[in-house]
RNA sequence: GCCGGAGUGGCGUAAUGGUAGCCGCGCGCGACUCAAAAUCGCGUCUCGCAAGAGGUGAGAGUUCGAGUCUCUCCUCCGGCACCA
């Protein structure tokens, strides 16, 4: 037998692709549609890191094209949008040629690796035949009045020299180049995302195969938040105001309120003379808007603001006439861009309201305590508690429970009255040093805050406890009851009952409110909203910017024509392209940096830009701005399916099996941006009818990063880089694949160890070294770790589970080392190793006469009869204690285990009584005495 | 601050509530060899000569039995955050 040599993996390659193995069959009833996400292909090349989720579709969809299921496994380039074009902008060349330069060494990377992709469904989201269907999402869009232009201030890339999305925004911070962005107020094309929020959000249910922390993460973004909007009424003006606010439970502690710099009401107010300050209030909001979003918001900045002098507002709840102010912490694109100010119940209010001079009204009374009470436990022995006990006996008992209490001294916070009340009722033989931990748990009594302290180490029967009044009798269940529910103790002691130099945040009852008194926060707000406004609902999630001042993207399809516009101004000249026109194509140019100027390179090339208006006929201009990035990879999942049709972007009949994805992997770093954006297509979609199904992607998983040696990020900037082809060249495809599916759990981020890969080289040797030994008769001996590791590689694979399933065929290929393997056997190993190195197992299946191809060949099923070991060995405990162990024949009856177990055991239980004896079977005996 | 996830040898990690450390890396010893590499075998949590005892971030609880379940605390990672 010759020594295991990589060299084979070529030989493999080419006939795989010849054979057409990998090629997709849209007819079978067992379907799974597993999908990458693609990439963008960067002029760098592939590292190391890169492929670890195609190799775990790979294997995932090996193995399933083994079970007989008709696979989909597509790839694809996502090539349009900045990062491309900034690469070609750098290197001098132009988009379309870099782009087909990177994707070319891509998909040479890529095959050498030896991934099973269908390239005959190749696709390419800068090909016309590809964007000529998301300019037809586009103009469907637009019909249902999804798609709007608008001009209001939008984020600004001073690098990219593009406008973005919220989305686009990496604390504050542009995501591609790091640039602080700009607001700037500029004519852009806006997707009414937040129509669909409540189902974005809702939906999230129906997805019970995604990792939780990314759906939590989209939960975060939608950021729903239920409350109300009240109007306040200008008293001068008599115009109204409206403010969002969840607290409407507060609405009787208004002192003030607050606009953001960008409200409109403010250029009303200056123009009018209304406000007699107009001056200074025009320089401060000139002022906020110089400043860029991240240092408005900056951490621990010093509130700012100006107030509106002259104008006051009425507080709908009391009457009474509150102050204005202008002041950017009332951000403009959040609830009403206005702000009902209450100092008492909100952290941000009670700062500015300090800093302003403005009254505090406290509405909301936690809930009203005047006394104190302190429950003693006594630690003696682990799981006894002893406690002070009745007024009469004076001394501490165990298994009983007292309580005593005092009232509350002026200026005297819970805390401290609870300590001091020990202190004075054992007559200081406890000391402060011996309580450990004092705080305080739920009380069932109005009146009373319940402390419960903890004293260790110091002997129950030398506390004294004085003899007083207020002493109750709790029983033990009680008191136990009441700390089983306790809430975090010293935070809650911190926020109730320190000294009040904060704002009291928290809900309780109301006082001071008119007939909303006595009503507990929850009741108020809802009746407080319904009297003075109306219940509503807001989300932090932002329409969806989507038009890019740059070249590389997919054009916009539509048509500015004034004379339109002069007879419809509702429709603002805006022409859709026949969708027979489709696609508008990307012209051809030499110049195509951005202008800087909010205007796309696009507008300078007359004869792409000038057209007849498909309405009137008339004269009339193209739009110029492109789309962003993320406009093909939000649908890009259903061309896959039929991708080079024609006449539809997918055919019905092809969509309806195909979809949904079954499983989609790729990066965490998409669950607020691509994630989002591919529902929200698909779901639109849906609603056209042009797909079957309410979600894209059944189950979710993301990838971990693979880190470079050193721990840190692997990019060239660092010099960490370790290049795929250099790894595959040295030590073979199979051996990258094996390691980084072994490197540890799937999702985890590990750090790459070129020496540690070894391991799996090494792994496959052995592997290899096996066929010396392969006979014709199976070895019996073999046949339970055998059968073993086919279950739990076909589980551990249909969970992600790589590592274990890896880790299970070692044991496997150890067990096998000195001994007989038979062929049968032989062909199964292979067969389940062959979807983690698909390359030495095709040669090894041909070495060993296997038919056709092993990636062809059916998946061993295991037989549950020889997963039964003949003997087993069981460990017997001695009150729980492993003391020794036995042999036994495996599923022998508990009283024949009992027998070998207590007989062999003797030692441990010198003579004492079996109180009880625990069997699991075939594992484990335990013996209590 | 709110929400989610995680803390286990020198390292990556493994353990349906049932022998903690499987598998791999590294390290040590041995075999083969003139020698080296490769390969194979043995060992490798801590204390102890041993019997044994202790040990999964800390502390408590539930249980015959806890890495795993419950509570409190600490640390790290991720999301959101002047979001009213």
């Amino acid at each position: 037998m010759k020594k295991y040599n990589h060299s084979i993996e070529k030989k493999w390659q080419k006939y795989w692709a010849k054979k057409k193995v990998y090629q997709t069959k849209d007819t079978c009833k067992k379907k799974s549609y597993v999908l990458d996400m693609f990439p963008y292909p960067s002029g760098e090349g592939l590292h190391v890191g890169h492929p670890k989720g195609y190799i775990a579709t790979d294997v995932y969809s090996r193995m399933k094209r083994m079970q007989g299921y008709s696979v989909l496994h597509p790839m694809g380039w996502d090539a349009f949008g900045l990062p491309a074009e900034n690469y070609a902008i750098k290197n001098k060349v132009h988009p379309r040629k870099a782009v087909d330069k990177n994707v070319k060494r891509f998909k040479e990377q890529l095959s050498m690796i030896g991934l099973d992709y269908d390239w005959s469904r190749e696709i390419n989201t800068t090909d016309p035949a590809f964007y000529k269907w998301t300019q037809w999402i586009f103009l469907q869009l637009l019909k249902k009045g999804l798609a709007y232009q608008s001009y209001e201030p939008i984020n600004w890339c001073p690098s990219c020299q593009t406008g973005l999305a919220n989305e686009d925004l990496e604390d504050g911070k542009c995501e591609r180049c790091g640039s602080v962005v700009e607001k700037r107020p500029m004519r852009q094309w806006v997707l009414k995302i937040t129509d669909y929020a409540e189902r974005l959000l809702n939906d999230l249910e129906l997805l019970p195969h995604w990792q939780e922390h990314i759906k939590e993460s989209q939960r975060n973004w939608i950021g729903k938040s239920e409350g109300a909007e009240i109007s306040f009424t200008i008293s001068e003006t008599q115009d109204e105001i409206k403010v969002f606010t969840t607290r409407a439970d507060t609405l009787f502690g208004v002192t003030y309120l607050v606009l953001a710099p960008e409200h409109p009401l403010i250029h009303q107010f200056c123009a009018s003379q209304t406000c007699t300050n107009r001056k200074q209030v025009e320089e401060y909001v000139n002022e906020a808007k110089k400043k860029s979003e991240i240092e408005r918001t900056a951490k621990g900045k010093e509130k700012t603001g100006i107030k509106l002098e002259g104008v006051w507002v009425i507080n709908p709840a009391t009457g009474e006439k509150i102050p204005m102010f202008v002041a950017d912490y009332a951000l403009a694109h959040y609830g009403t861009g206005a702000v009902m100010g209450v100092p008492a119940h909100d952290e941000r209010d009670f700062t500015f309201a300090r800093k302003f001079a403005l009254p505090i009204k406290s509405v909301v009374a936690p809930r009203k305590i005047t006394h104190c009470g302190v429950l003693l436990e006594v630690k003696n022995k682990p799981g006894t508690f002893i406690f002070q006990l009745r007024s009469d006996e004076a001394r501490v008992l165990p298994g009983k429970i007292g309580f005593f209490g005092g009232n509350l001294e002026s200026g005297e916070t819970l805390y401290e009255c609870a300590t001091r009340e020990i202190l004075e009722e054992t007559e200081l033989s406890i000391k402060k040093d011996d309580m450990r931990e004092t705080f305080m748990v739920p009380s069932e009594s109005p009146d009373y805050a319940l402390f419960v302290t903890r004293i260790q180490d110091v002997d129950p029967a030398n506390i004294v406890v004085h003899e007083g009044k207020g002493l109750i009798e709790l029983t033990v269940e009680e008191a136990l009851a009441h700390e089983k529910v306790s809430a975090g103790a010293k935070d809650v002691l911190r926020r109730y009952f320190s000294a009040q130099a904060e704002p009291n945040t928290g809900e309780g009852v109301l006082e001071d409110s008119g007939e909303f008194s006595q009503l507990t926060s929850a009741e108020a707000r809802t009746k407080i909203a319904q009297k003075y406004g109306t219940l509503k609902t807001t989300y932090k999630l932002r329409d969806w910017v989507f038009s890019r001042q740059r070249y590389w993207g997919e054009p916009i399809p539509v048509i500015h024509c004034e004379k339109c516009a002069l007879e419809n101004p509702s429709g603002q000249g805006v022409v859709p392209v026949p969708e027979k026109d489709l696609p508008v194509k990307l012209p051809e140019v030499k110049k195509y940096e951005p202008t800087g100027t909010g205007e796309s390179p696009l507008a300078a090339i007359e004869k792409w830009v000038n057209v007849k208006c498909p309405k009137c006929k008339g004269k009339a201009k193209r739009e110029t701005n492109t789309m962003p990035q993320w406009a093909g990879s939000s649908w890009y999942h259903l061309r896959y399916m039929d991708p080079k049709n024609k006449k539809a972007l997918v055919d019905k009949k092809k969509e309806k099996h195909w979809s949904p994805v079954d499983l989609y992997v790729g990066g965490a770093e998409h669950a607020t941006r691509h994630l989002i954006y591919a529902r929200f297509w698909h779901k639109f979609l849906y609603d056209i009818k042009a797909v079957a199904s309410q979600e894209p992607f059944t189950r979710l998983i993301s990838v971990g990063l693979i880190q470079a040696e050193d721990g840190r990020k692997m990019s060239k900037r660092f010099g960490n880089v370790i290049n795929p082809d250099d790894i595959i060249k040295t030590y073979g495809a199979d051996t990258l694949r094996v390691y980084e599916m072994f490197m540890g759990p799937f999702t985890d981020a590990i750090a790459w160890n070129t020496n540690a890969m070894i391991g799996a080289r090494r792994f496959l040797e052995r592997v290899w070294r096996v066929q010396e030994r392969v006979v014709k008769k199976d070895n019996p001996a073999l046949d339970a770790i055998i059968n073993k590791t086919i279950k739990k590689v076909s589980e551990d694979i249909e969970n992600f589970k790589f590592n274990t399933a890896i880790s299970q065929m070692m044991v496997c290929v150890n067990e096998m080392s000195d001994k007989e393997v038979g062929q049968k056997q032989w062909k199964s190993f292979v067969s389940i190793l062959a979807p983690f190195a698909p390359h030495i197992a095709e040669e090894m299946w041909n070495i060993a006469q296997g038919k056709g191809s092993v990636h062809l060949a059916p998946w061993p099923k295991y037989d549950a009869k020889k997963l039964v070991e003949e003997f087993v060995t069981i460990v017997v405990q001695v009150n729980g204690k492993v003391r020794t162990q036995i042999t036994m024949p495996s599923e022998s009856d508990e009283m024949a285990v009992r027998i070998e177990a207590v007989k062999i055991a003797e030692k441990w239980i010198e003579g004492k009584d079996i109180r009880r004896f625990i069997y699991v079977p075939n594992k484990l005996a335990n013996i209590v005495i």
